[in-house]
DNA sequence: CTCGAAACCTAAAACCATTAATCGTTTGCC
DNA sequence: GGCAAACGATTAATGGTTTTAGGTTTCGAG
């Protein structure tokens, strides 16, 4: 019988493929294992448990997401760059919504540390938000707010949430512009 | 053997109860019957599946959500109505994380109508906006961003998103603030 | 060629969702 | 008050999932 040639990468990237094609929640070890045509306890070789593969996934996809954040950004820069950054966020979170899912499981800091993918996208972010001249605290209240704002758009969008006829795409658009006009005339804290 | 007095309304407030303490993926048929004293088979009785039980739950979730949040906006208007929806809809996502999170399953059209929370919901955030004058698409396109803002915002603060020390609290109340200066500056679409 | 590690397997225990058949318990009605 | 129907709950059985333990096969380096 010849084998599947399974590593702990290969194994989450197809977690990753499946996630995006049938939910992240649905992404059970049986179903994996079918997908490689393996035994289920063959994939606990190369995973720990179902959590440990989520885990990975969500460090693949974070390693993704940061690659097409920092593409869309690079060389541009103000309200150019944040239109941009909000676009390419939103076509990732819709284009793979299992992997979007899987950077929002909770991972505990220690945890975290061993993956790139996160603080790649974090320094791409404050690279964005950086040219509105925004000092801290005010930094991090207005990219927590904005990166508050597109998470709650793709997610309510991805469950239908939106149910008024105007177009998803056009308030979207409008949301940027808006919130572009907000971070140049941001209210500073000692005001 | 006496009867535990199962009634479908009792069941979904205490698979609401459960999921508040241990999280909504773990609201399990077995869990369920575990806290009632009766048998998995027993639940089948009040409700059709696990599916159906979650539905419940997400209705009585939305009503529970829609009494916080117009009891906290009577009586107020413009940017007071503002702020104090915002923080009766934070507390509450925290105060409940798992009615909260199940008032954002995915459900359709169709089925949504047999629940009148949603509807109250929504009516309270367009008496909220009607303040500012916007008119459609603007108003539409206003409640979506902020309605986003909001449910991004406790999504990530559940999860634990926020590392950077500084204070979710303080954060919070600066975005609040930035969001109304915001709406009464809205960028109206025909500019 | 061989031998050791890696890859894969079978078996089994434990938990969960669901259905069917059954049986005791209420309840409404004469 | 008594009885039949509806109801509330039970046991049993099926099938899927996670995980552990231990055994066997394959592959590549020496």
């Amino acid at each position: 019988m010849p084998r599947a040639g399974l590593t702990p990468e290969r194994v989450a990237e197809a977690a990753a493929d499946l996630a995006d094609s049938i939910g992240l929640e649905n992404v059970t070890i049986s179903a994996l294992a079918r997908n490689f045509g393996v035994a289920d306890a063959s994939l606990y070789s190369h995973v720990k448990n179902i959590r440990d593969l989520r885990v990975r996934v969500a460090f693949l996809a974070a390693s993704d997401f940061a690659d097409r954040i920092t593409a869309a950004v690079a060389g541009r820069a103000g309200r150019d760059a944040l239109v941009a950054f909000a676009n390419a966020y939103r076509d990732f979170a819709l284009a793979h919504p299992g992997r979007y899912a899987a950077t929002h499981i909770e991972i505990a800091p220690e945890e975290a540390v061993r993956s790139t993918g996160g603080a790649r996208i974090i320094g791409a972010t404050y690279a964005v938000f950086h040219a509105y001249g925004l000092k801290e605290p005010d930094l991090t209240d207005a990219v927590r707010l904005l990166r508050s704002t597109f998470h709650g758009y793709v997610s309510l969008e991805a469950i239908g949430a939106f149910r008024d006829p105007r177009e998803v795409q056009a308030s979207w658009d409008r949301g940027v512009e808006a919130l572009a006009t907000l971070l140049e005339n941001w209210p500073s804290s000692n005001s």
